[in-house]
DNA sequence: GCGGATCAC
DNA sequence: TATGGTGATCCGC
């Protein structure tokens, strides 16, 4: 290229960044004027006390509070990009050609066909949701707020009472927002231990008619009264009107409900006459199609701000639109949103209740925001510190994991996520450090303002006890050698008593698995830091090392409070098991979205 | 299989 | 001054 082709290249991308500056200014003037308010709105604008409430004033007032913050700057990038998004979505909707929306068409009728040869009248199926729970409990206490605009949070709300949401204040907003908002907003921390104390009370009350229901989070919950309400001879609707009173009576907390004949169904009426109100939806069809098709589609679990946007852009706003506009979302959507959405135009949904005990759980993990800081000693403490969470998350659910995620937001919000996976599984704080701190040195460096390391691919230790090791070895010798004789059996019980020693190891912590991570450490170079006193050390001395490190620690009290021995019912010998179900669930009833989304998953 | 994005609460 | 934590799923590469 000469000088001249030079200067004019040179030139031309002047011009280019220019008039792309100048693109931006203008979507970004545009999403300003526009969707941006209502994205900073949040999630939950059309939740129930909201009604009175000057939405345009409100959002006004949160776009003024967040102007200027990172958190607006990233949150009108995300709208700039959804919106181009949408445009490109709206493009693709003109260029489809006729005989393709034909094609189309006659294919999506064909999925709601067959779709609608699965349905299931016969259930009753029932949601509860305690009515601004956190709030309501606090106000148990402390009946003074009652009359008072009050939220319970830290830093950001977590819920409100209905006083607060005259005002226009919601979950999820943050709390500088809120005071701006309303401010003689009262706050209160979260105090869990009592809001678990009040859930089950209220799950006593509801295992009286579905000894099966299943608790998805501390305030929420499904009950299949099918055999209840055919037992006591009631309708459905006077059953929940009891249940909904005893509640009330027994722990003074109102309660809303919605019935239908399944689970998604049931969790969108329990909405509609909240607080402490229920909704019916008889079992049958028309009903059913009736009362999803006035239905606006942000209402369904699963529609969240973006496919909203995204569905409002085709003219999709109520479900009957789903419907009318099938050729098209099957032609722009993937096949599992377009039965998803096709599915809820139907009204179709789980008819199947399960207890939330016998879900899998997938990952375990610990994050912690603080001030924005590049300092890569300070974000080593911060990983150090997650790590630390993970490991007693580990250690109540009594599991271990093979891979490792890291998970690190930016001064700018903008998400980073990295894993790997770990040979064996592992679930010491000092394990899940080594193999993060590493894939931390690689993205620095940073400026960040979350870290959190996540477990993955998990095994459950006390499953995997000895027992079942025991068996396994059973089967895996006759498999070899026909019939076990008594010295395959001694030798058998003696490679359980081995593997029992190694899960021990495990789940004690007394001897890391340390092998693969050695390989792992000299793949990497990991950077030595104070904060791993092992680190660096020779093999045998590392297991020597930690060996001393968790007979002078406190390893050993806090095993005890977790540990309990019980008899192999096949050798006699005392095994240890950590056996700790009441705090698994206690665990499972606090991971909110886990359960929803399985329970999600599982019930279609 | 990984990383980003979305969603729920 | 300033916007959370936990967990699941889906999608594109």
């Amino acid at each position: 290229m000469n000088e001249k082709e030079e200067r004019l290249s040179s030139l031309q991308n002047q011009v280019d960044d220019a008039s792309r500056q100048q693109q931006q200014q203008q979507q970004g003037d545009d999403v300003e004027d526009g969707t941006l308010h209502q994205r900073l709105l949040g999630p939950s604008i059309q939740k129930s006390g909201q009604d009175g409430v000057d939405q345009v004033a409100v959002g006004e007032i949160i776009f003024k509070a967040s102007e200027g913050s990172r958190y607006f700057d990233h949150q009108k990038r995300k709208e700039i990009e959804l919106t181009k998004k949408i445009d490109v979505m709206i493009w693709q909707a003109h260029s489809v050609s006729r005989q393709d929306i034909d094609a189309a068409e006659i294919r999506a009728s064909a999925v709601l066909a067959q779709l609608e040869t699965t349905r299931d009248l016969t259930q009753s199926i029932v949601h509860v949701d305690c009515d601004a729970f956190y709030a309501s409990v606090e106000e148990l206490d402390h009946p003074e707020l009652k009359s008072k605009p009050f939220a319970v949070g830290k830093g950001v709300l977590c819920t409100c009472n209905y006083e607060a949401r005259k005002f226009g204040i919601r979950s999820a907003m943050a709390e500088f927002v809120a005071k701006k908002i309303c401010p003689e907003l009262i706050i209160y921390p979260l105090n869990f231990d009592k809001y678990i104390a009040k859930a089950n009370q209220v799950r006593n009350i509801l295992k009286d008619y579905d000894e099966k229901f299943c608790a998805t989070t501390l305030d929420e919950a499904y009950l299949n009264i099918t055999k209840y309400a055919t037992r006591v001879s009631q309708d459905r609707e006077q059953v929940v009107n009891e249940m909904r009173t005893r509640v009330k009576n027994e722990t003074g907390l109102t309660i809303s409900a919605g019935i239908g004949p399944n689970s998604r169904i049931a969790k969108i009426a329990s909405n509609i006459n909240k607080p402490n109100g229920q909704f019916n939806v008889s079992n049958d069809r028309e009903s059913v199609l009736d009362f999803m098709s006035s239905l606006a589609v942000r209402k369904l679990t699963g529609v969240g701000y973006v496919l909203e946007r995204q569905l409002n852009a085709l003219g999709i706003v109520n479900c009957e639109h789903i419907y009318l506009k099938r050729a098209l979302i099957s032609e722009l959507f993937t096949d599992s949103t377009s039965n998803f959405l096709f599915d809820c135009y139907l009204g179709l949904g789980s008819t199947v209740v399960r207890p939330i005990e016998e879900f899998e759980r997938k990952s375990i993990g610990s994050e912690t925001t603080f001030r924005a800081s590049s300092d890569p000693v300070m974000l080593r403490h911060k990983l150090r510190h997650a790590c630390d969470e993970l490991e007693k998350d580990c250690r109540r659910l009594n599991m271990a994991g093979r891979k490792i995620g890291l998970k690190i937001k930016r001064e700018t919000f903008e998400m980073i996520t990295r894993s790997r996976p770990v040979g064996k599984p592992v679930c010491k704080s000092a394990d899940f450090y080594k193999l993060a701190v590493g894939m931390l040195e690689k993205e620095l460096p940073i400026s960040a303002r979350l870290i959190g390391v996540r477990v993955t691919d998990l095994v459950d230790l006390s499953h995997e006890g000895p027992m079942k090791s025991f068996l396994r070895g059973q089967s895996r010798m006759r498999l070899g050698s026909g019939k076990p004789t008594i010295l395959d059996m001694q030798q058998d019980i003696e490679a359980e008593n081995e593997e029992a020693v190694e899960m021990d190891m495990i789940m004690t912590g007394s001897q890391p698995d340390v092998t693969d991570l050695a390989e792992i450490e000299r793949d990497e170079k990991i950077e030595e830091t104070v904060e791993i006193n092992t680190q660096g050390e020779e093999k045998e001395k590392e297991k020597d090392e930690n060996n001393k490190n968790n007979n002078g620690n406190n390893g050993n009290d806090d095993d005890n409070d977790c540990l309990e021995k019980i008899a192999c019912p096949v050798c006699g010998n005392l095994v240890t098991v950590r056996n700790d179900a009441l705090n698994a669930h206690i665990d499972w009833c606090l991971s909110r979205g886990a359960i929803k989304e399985a329970v999600r998953s599982t019930f279609r």
